[in-house]
DNA sequence: AAATTAAATGTGTGCGTACACATTTTAAAA
DNA sequence: TTTTAAAATGTGTACGCACACATTTAATTT
């Protein structure tokens, strides 16, 4: 049929009998358009099917985008650091297509000073923001002020879907805390004790952990037959009763497993572990933090759940780049597969470039 | 430094005193070129980071490459209608760029008549090939052919290096086999038998399972303290004694688990499990097909190992536009990531759209 | 009916690259 | 030195779209 040439808007000119700016201005609806021109024009278009040659459009165009990724610092946070590769390889991936961007990095034990940053992340004028917003209540003026200057911004990691992001790239939390649940639970038959860690320097992303821990749960309401007992601990390294919590829970000798919901949180408990020569112990972590993959070939950690921080970031900004120098939507929500990571498998994730 | 405007072939043209043209010649040495303009361009070049805006060069030659892909019939294997899906996607998502992607399909139970497909093909005179060369032996001449018409071809599913692809699409099946032993391991204490099944019509992949049951093999050699014994079965669906072997199988009291190498064998042997109410031997097998869905989650398949032939095949297609349009290139290897597919996180990969 | 304004439609140019072709310079032959 | 060929370099155009601007046509007003 169609092949050989393409449809051009010129041919679709020259079959309606009008000019080129006569079909562009159907084709955009900006109006200055008779009746018969415009009738002429989309009996046309019912017939063939336009394509517009997407690069031929944004050659045109041509604009130099400038994307802002709010991140917390990744220099002090592995998981962070991760994100970080993902905002680096966006960058090389589009520096082609003459997309910049500019990473501005914040303080996970300052609030304060987020709306401030999302202040100098405005003054730069960017065309598009990404952003983790871990900080909820912080979170919402910097929203506010995007959506003054009408600049589009996208969601990882943490959804707040209330501020109607043009997208958010992250995992269905709850159903995570039910793969743990299930990856624990896995050929366990005796009775004993599961325990649930939330091990983090600071509450800042706690809404985000107790949403696995529900989903944790309810995989045991629902499938457990046998009297198992879930306990609970929320742990801040820096608090001078850490070690003596954790040491008390390990001295349980019906501990049957353990599942850590945080990234840093997984190699502190994986430690632990190795230390009193817990090797039973099933434990279950997240991300492929370098620490956590130490633990895991060694057989402390029994299972990985990534979370992908890297491609969270570098799909954000492509979603991003996709609208605004394509204006190509995709969908608002990408809910990312969760990936079990065994010993097994950790070198196929590391070795492809983009998962 | 370097915002706002990118560097343009008529920037270097000017800094180095001389036309584009010359540049252009450099660029792509085409000779014609004296050692003076020759050396003021490179000293440009070696001082500013160019980087050709790729939309305005393919914009330029802007030709309609036309891609042939062949696969088994999708018709009659959902595991190559999966593929299949992947094809229609990469068509749908390339339209626009002037893709057009041709499927040639071919028998898997006549191999003869492989090689008549391949001059096919080449009589439609393709930009590209991507193709899943079930058969070793009878895809060679067909790459021959497609060398010596320069048409350059993607492999993937199954490789076969020494024909020199473009690049290859596909997994690590040593590591999937020792994904799979891992897998059936977990959490087995008592000593007793694994089962290691090879379900097909035909044996026409059989170094891509053999090699499976090889890493599965080589997991146990390695890992395994208490004794375990690995039976081993090729079975034919259409064999009479097919019933017979498999009955024989699961009325071994010792056996803990099955590892079922093939996606298609996976539910077939489900089935079996499950008419014979045989919940509590552990299941693994391949690939996230309608059938084995199915099993897994009523708990008869434990864990399916993902293999993802629509993802193959979408990047296989498009790494030949890369190729052929942006003369991008690519890694001539992609190894998918070994994905443990559980109840729980089924979903997860069924909803997001790549995966 | 002529003049004025608004609406409709058409024309032209730039975006950056690649490539064909025209022009200039240099070297070799007469 | 002039002629001729070859080498080197420069110029112009197409690719398809978007948008600014020029031109034409229709509707009002004087």
């Amino acid at each position: 049929m169609d092949i050989g040439k393409n449809i051009r808007i010129k041919d679709i000119a020259k079959l309606a009998g009008v000019s080129v700016g006569t079909v562009d201005r159907v084709l955009h609806n900006r109006g200055r358009v008779s009746d018969e021109a415009l009738k002429k024009v989309t009996s046309v278009m019912d017939q063939i099917d336009y394509k517009p040659n997407l690069i031929a459009r944004t050659l045109g165009s041509n604009k130099n985008y400038k994307i802002a990724a709010l991140i917390p610092d990744p220099t002090v946070d592995a998981y962070w650091a991760q994100t970080n590769l993902g905002i680096i390889q966006a960058q090389a991936e589009w520096a082609q297509y003459g997309v910049t961007v500019d990473t501005f990095t914040f303080d996970i034990f300052d609030k304060n000073a987020f709306i401030g940053l999302a202040q100098e992340v405005l003054e730069t004028a960017p065309d598009g923001i990404v952003m983790a917003p871990i900080f909820y209540h912080e979170s919402l003026p910097a929203f506010e002020l995007f959506r003054d200057q009408s600049i589009p911004y996208v969601l990882f990691n943490t959804n707040i879907p209330e501020s109607q992001p043009l997208g958010f790239i992250g995992q269905n939390l709850n159903q995570s805390g039910r793969v743990g649940a299930e990856l624990i639970n896995l050929g366990q038959h005796e009775s004993g004790t599961f325990a649930v860690l939330h091990i983090d320097e600071d509450v800042h992303d706690s809404i985000h952990l107790l949403e696995k821990e529900k989903g944790f749960r309810e995989y045991f309401q629902e499938h457990r037959k046998h009297k198992f007992e879930i306990v609970d601990f929320i742990l801040n390294p820096n608090d001078p009763s850490f070690d003596n919590q954790l040491e008390q829970l390990l001295a349980d000798k019906t501990l049957k497993g353990i599942f850590v919901s945080t990234s840093k949180g997984t190699s502190v408990a994986a430690s632990y572990l190795e230390k009193h020569g817990k090797r039973d112990i099933r434990l279950i972590g997240y991300d492929l933090l370098d620490e956590n993959l130490k633990f895991l070939r060694s057989g402390i950690i029994d299972f990985l759940i990534n979370q992908n921080p890297k491609r969270q970031a570098l799909l954000g900004i492509s979603h991003l780049v996709n609208h605004l120098m394509f204006k190509k939507s995709a969908p608002s929500m990408e809910l990312f597969p969760l990936e079990v990571i065994t010993q097994q498998n950790v070198d196929s994730y590391l070795g492809s470039g983009i998962h």
